[in-house]
DNA sequence: CATGAATGAGCCTTCATTCAT
DNA sequence: AATGAATGAAGGCTCATTCAT
């Protein structure tokens, strides 16, 4: 959870913690563009030259927000997929599950990706791409565990996959452009909708 | 699929049109913030004192290219919810087809949407809510059509429009990130998926 | 007099004129640099390119505004110095009251003199040297006037043209930053306190 | 006389000072208008930033320039008048002539303040009214000089500082259009006629 | 002749970035 | 290492002026 002290876990003692997470909750205030750099140094309480040491542009600082909050999210699906006991489709639920808890925690990264998606549209689609397709970590783990199973015989993994995806990041979109409800509570509801309830 | 000499529908004789449909262009191709007034101009062919004749500032030129494409799409909406003698759910994804069949062939426009949406947060909430709530033509027309048919008795008719609408965004979000594949074939894939093959 | 349909005693039909006129009461009214050409047409009830049909240039407007008046009034100093059965200096007093009143009627044109006098500083170094030196018809009618009488014995009767003509400017200056007051009772005060009730 | 290193008094090491003292050469030589940031950025020696840091605008540069000077001329004024043992009537002439001498050594500010009088009407109407009206410092102070004194029997005091006033006016216009001749000499030969040699 | 539409040159202002201290 | 001061490159916007109708 984001505390007071902390950035994705990291201590707010550190220079470029401290900077990153002045500059994800501005660029989530406002955006990217309408952000200056004098107004991170600020939130930051550092100078400008500052930020200048630890980032070679206001571009890298974006990008880092990016990285840092994806690489966090990406440890944590890859984790909660690939260890525990349940069925492969209840560990897809509860990764699932745990990455809206973490973005209902860190509403404003997700603001940042729908307001400044322009500007980091390449990390974007990278992380997509590693998701979604059979080499990257997430995609085999899943497939493997799934191959193993015999929970979803009419359905292929990848479709599985991408259906998961899809409305998970539709759900994420609403959740942010309505600003209520409960992101956690979404991916719930859509979890039974589509694997228990409504199906035979 | 839009021509060279139509947007939306107008015909790119009107210097506003020109000049709109220049900028939604030049918008996807890299962003909001980094295409001047000046490559409006020269895309239109006319000159930037002209482009500040029809519009106030650099904002509402993004805004009016967002307002005008979410009216085509609503009005294409409405008419396709409310007409034809098709059930209720079939008139639904009729409607989300022919978007997705639009969105397809002005995948400038969704370009658009993804990178400067903290340019338009505004007018995407504003459409969004329109959308989705009960006292919206769209939402009305569906829930009453619905009402009178028994063909989805487990699920409310809100929780069905919210379904359609966040799978239909998360295909679109993909669909633009993946740079590949055709958005009416996911759309078709996800009704198919909810509500025919898999279901009893 | 201007009166609503003469402007310096021209009919306000003559398109020229209603240009003219309707850029002296903009220029008063906020300054040259302020007033758009478009705002002189729309004053005018004419089109900008009908005004460049008239006059080359937004600084011509201005020149001719100037010029008119001061030819206007130089005119009306002229008559009044070198006819009327009066003593010289009797003669100057009714000129430069002759002009107060002249102004005081024309309050708009000493606004733009003043507050644009930096656009024109060649017209009015032009009228004051020509109303200053003895070569010009002012004058040498004042001083040919006053070489036949004796009445001021003491002054060389340039000198007391330099006074007069500093002492109503001041006065002028000071009547518009005031507004309020009559220039031609300050006028008039200043004529008895120089030459008639302090002194011998 | 107003040396290389200083304006008004204070050093020119000060950016500020730089900068205001270049920005009224320029506004002198040519006008406000006419005199582009830039320009003013190249005589100062600093860049166009430089500037915006120390001032708001281009049109806070004039006010403050007008603000400055007007400020330092009411300083010495006020000063003259209180102090020394002269008659009344004699600190005013010494104060006239104080101000005529420092506005000959300094006859670029006459120049903005007569091309540019359009843009800074509001503050040369605050500072005539702070001179001329009796609640104001300057005037408090003749007042109260000449009732102790009998110098001025004939005319009220607030008359005598309108007289002195306008014919100062007049005269420094004149000497400005004029562009020769001794401003000091013009006010002396003044305050001799109005007050010595040509009343009894 | 009168005009609405169009323009291009140019200005003020901003802001990411650097550097001397 | 940290900063305050300085900057240059660039962009949004304006407005006097022109031209086809």
């Amino acid at each position: 959870m984001t505390s007071n002290d902390t950035w994705l876990g990291k201590a707010l003692t550190d220079r470029k913690t401290q900077i990153l997470c002045a500059a994800q909750n501005l660029f989530a205030a406002s955006s990217f563009r309408n952000t200056e750099v004098s107004d991170i140094a600020n939130a930051a309480s550092v100078s400008k030259a500052t930020i200048y040491k630890h980032f070679a542009s206001k571009d890298e600082i974006l990008l880092k927000v990016v990285e840092e909050n994806f690489q966090f999210i990406r440890d944590m699906v890859i984790l909660r997929l690939l260890t525990g006991s349940e069925t492969p489709l209840e560990r897809l639920k509860a990764a699932a599950i745990d990455v809206a808890r973490h973005l209902e925690q860190n509403k404003s990264f997700v603001h940042v990706l729908i307001k400044d998606a322009g500007e980091c549209m390449p990390e974007i689609q990278k992380i997509h791409h590693a998701i979604m397709h059979s080499n990257s970590t997430v995609a085999e783990g899943l497939f493997k565990s799934l191959s193993k199973d015999g929970s979803i015989p009419e359905t292929r993994s990848s479709d599985l996959l991408k259906i998961v995806s899809d409305i998970c990041i539709g759900a994420t979109y609403s959740w942010v452009l309505g600003d209520k409800g409960s992101l956690v509570d979404s991916v719930e509801f859509y979890f039974k909708f589509l694997f228990q309830e409504y199906r035979c």
